[in-house]
DNA sequence: AAGAAAAGTTGAACCAATTCTAAAATTGAG
DNA sequence: CTCAATTTTAGAATTGGTTCAACTTTTCTT
């Protein structure tokens, strides 16, 4: 069933992405038009619309698969973290922060991020709350982990950590994104400093 | 120096916010159509310009309000807070959570917050941030005044942990006005369950 | 009180996303 | 190969937020 329709679909999907990425990163979200992305791509504006529900949803695309490199790159720290708990929780987000910006710019994110909470039930919108939700889960995961290896102690209310957490870092990375001046090393110093508490109580 | 004209500019004020309030809870965000807006207010849509850079510093005045209320009513729980740290807490975030949808709705906070991550320059953006920091500030001075009377430890970074209480709260509260069907009393209890480990570590 | 300057108001025009339509192209089935 | 179904295409129409140049009103000056 793999007919050259299929491939052609395949083909503009990933021709519309391409063109949608280069001009978002050159001329901003709101500068790329959807008829430069269209020409770029070299399909029509209909086509666009035949694709994506609306302008969002692409950005979307691409949003969806850079978390997901990141929650793979992830993977690797929850199966063998650091053997200290500061140390495990300060990777995992180290590895998330330090990815954000390898294909997306901070103009992309703030898009992305006013999309979703703007449109909480367009394609878009289900998506990044799915993978919020799994981002959430791998730091859960994490302690979980570190709980099974006895660096955390076994009463901890894992899950409800993990949320915590995340949120925090979720809400310190809005923030980061909303400043274009803000730099990467200081967002992780805040970071850890909020953690620290945290990682003191629970810790074995 | 209060003339005609300071007078005529606060009554125009008065009477977009009051056009853009009703209409935004009968019509939502989007559905308030500028156009409408400036006839309800008996005013032109260049002068709706004039008082207001964008639609969204329309719907920013109106939040403001809200939080701002919101700020105040957390005043009293700051002087004198309940002789515990986890009813301390939650008594604040109660007031908080208690009050948002009093003026506005859950689409209109959607709106809202995505206008400040997308647009955080713009006269609103900053607002929004400014009242984000408040925010963030009484619950780091709730800790405070717990520390001066002795419920919570000395040696607590009470600024980190505020931030971190309200970060988490506001991801709660983000994902809350994400989806129409979700009630603030499990909101409360998520938030609750989450801080509990937090107030176990920093009691006296 | 008259005239000039300053401040504010107005609505038609503009722009870009999105929708719609009818025609052209492509594909898979028989 | 031919036909019917599906997709793509170009572009016109729609829509609603935003801008702007001309017009009014208010204030200031003398």
């Amino acid at each position: 069933m793999s007919g050259l329709r299929e491939r052609q679909k395949a083909d503009r999907h990933r021709r519309i992405i391409d063109a949608a990425t280069a001009l978002f990163r050159e001329a901003g979200y709101e500068g790329a038009k959807i008829e430069a992305i269209a020409a770029q791509a070299e399909v029509s504006i209909g086509t666009i619309y035949n694709y994506y529900q609306n302008k969002g949803d692409i950005l979307g695309a691409i949003v969806s698969m850079e978390v997901n490199e990141v929650l793979n790159a992830g993977r690797g720290v929850v199966a063998s973290p650091p053997a200290n708990v500061g140390d495990a929780l300060d990777t995992l987000i180290g590895i998330y922060i330090e990815h954000s910006l390898n294909y997306l710019s901070k103009e992309m994110w703030r898009q992305a991020m006013a999309i979703s909470t703007q449109l909480p039930d367009s394609p878009f919108g289900q998506v990044y709350t799915a993978l919020d939700r799994e981002l959430t889960s791998q730091i859960s995961a994490l302690i979980a982990r570190l709980q099974e290896i006895d660096l955390v102690r076994p009463d901890i209310d894992g899950p409800a950590v993990g949320e915590l957490i995340f949120n925090n870092m979720n809400m310190m990375f809005i923030e980061f994104v909303k400043r274009d001046e803000a730099r990467i090393p200081e967002l992780r110093a805040a970071i850890r400093r909020q953690n620290r508490v945290l990682v003191a109580a629970i810790g074995a």
